[in-house]
DNA sequence: AATCAATTGCGTAAAAAATACACTTTAAAA
DNA sequence: TTTTAAAGTGTATTTTTTACGCAATTGATT
């Protein structure tokens, strides 16, 4: 029985993930050292292939879980690549999709019989195939996120201090910020509950610790806003 | 000789084309009645599938170049979709695009014999398949688009007044903007030609036609601005 | 006990951008 | 000549953004 779908060449459709954490050096990447052909033995993102049984928020949740333990991560797909030799060994195209984790937070064991890694941003390796470009890509819509969408959930321990969550915004925008004014900005969000408890590692003075409303926080990711920091 | 790739499920790739276009009447988007079961002749995007020799963007250029006759139109990829039973007959994931044309400049007899029609944006009928939600997505990237990029080249006549423009915003925006606030934001973006023609259609007065200052207006689209209107 | 050092915490003034708003001009039609 | 319908144009007000500096705290040092 001929119709439209049978002419068709079917491809392989593989998933990528950009893999955002967080800690006193900045923002990193999480990369994998590719160990099967081509490519064996490069810096990698984090991907897989898509199965039958599942759609690609699930292929990219599965694979997430697979190199770092956790779940219940939201991430968010980006772009879909498919030049034709993007794989040289066969037609593959692969959809690329990011996520913010918390790097205390994963399953560290995992990540290492994995041969994975965290990078700092600004010192990623060079990656395989198209994989540097779709880091570029992850990081600009990233940049994008941060002015529309509150973050730091995901990429903070539950308490943080305003200096932490500064440098959080500095490292993603690779960009000075101005204290006051980002205070001032972060506090109109109404997103933080001040707590009487300081942190007293990063000065004498101690600085006050913060965490997320999460209802309020979680409000305000169902509608943008503009935050211009 | 097994490798990482033998295992793999693959899957059918089409493309789906969100094509935008702009009259008197406001925003418009070109459907398509299905020729084809399943859902045979009910309303659909205009969509293909990926072949062998193609990327992406290029099957999703030769879609729109099939449908309208038209070529070197810029097109944009917006989002993958991949729920399993999307489409009934076989798992088939779809990568929309989407592109802005000028309605007078494409190909009527094509589009007639392809049962294509132009329909407004807001009397859009009920699509199949997940092309609603396509529809939706592509809007609201398109009224993004609007605040970073400039926009009506594509969807004007060569010479247009500034009423035109005027309306063509405000019909992707689908608000109301202030004529005078418009115009200086507009004219601030230093894109336009005026010219020492006047169109007199519109009014007994007559009013100036502009042309983009192509050089200008490519320039701007290499770089993102803030146009908040 | 006094001083030092490092970081926190806080507010205001100036500049820039966005918004609100109304009347005159033009030329064809009556 | 009067009428009519749309074009064209500028300013004052409000809101937002930016720039900027100093006092308070407390552990460490002498």
């Amino acid at each position: 029985m001929l119709n439209q779908y049978s002419a068709v060449d079917k491809v392989l459709l593989a998933v990528d993930c950009i893999i955002f954490g967080f800690d006193k050096d900045g923002l990193k990447i999480l990369l994998i050292k590719r160990d099967f052909e081509p490519e064996k033995g490069k810096w990698s993102l984090i991907g897989g292939f898509l199965r039958k049984e599942e759609d690609l928020n699930s292929a990219a949740i599965r694979i997430l879980n697979t190199y770092t333990g956790l779940h219940d991560i939201y991430m968010e797909q980006l772009h879909s690549y498919s030049e034709i030799d993007r794989d040289p060994v066969e037609r593959t195209i692969s959809v690329s999709y990011y996520a913010l984790i918390n790097i205390e937070n994963h399953n560290a064991e995992l990540i290492k019989n994995y041969h994975a890694q965290w990078f700092s941003v600004s010192e990623a390796p060079n990656l395989i195939f198209d994989h540097n470009q779709m880091l570029r890509f992850a990081i600009s819509r990233l940049r994008y996120r941060t002015s529309i969408k509150p973050i730091g959930f995901e990429l903070l321990p539950e308490k943080f201090t305003m200096r932490q969550l500064l440098e959080l915004y500095e490292a993603i925008l690779s960009k000075e910020l101005d204290k006051r004014n980002f205070i001032s900005k972060i506090n109109s969000l109404d997103i933080l509950i001040k707590l009487d408890e300081k942190d007293m590692q990063s000065s004498r003075k101690g600085s006050y610790l913060y965490k997320f409303d999460k209802d309020k926080y979680e409000d305000k990711l169902l509608n943008n806003f503009v935050l211009n920091l």
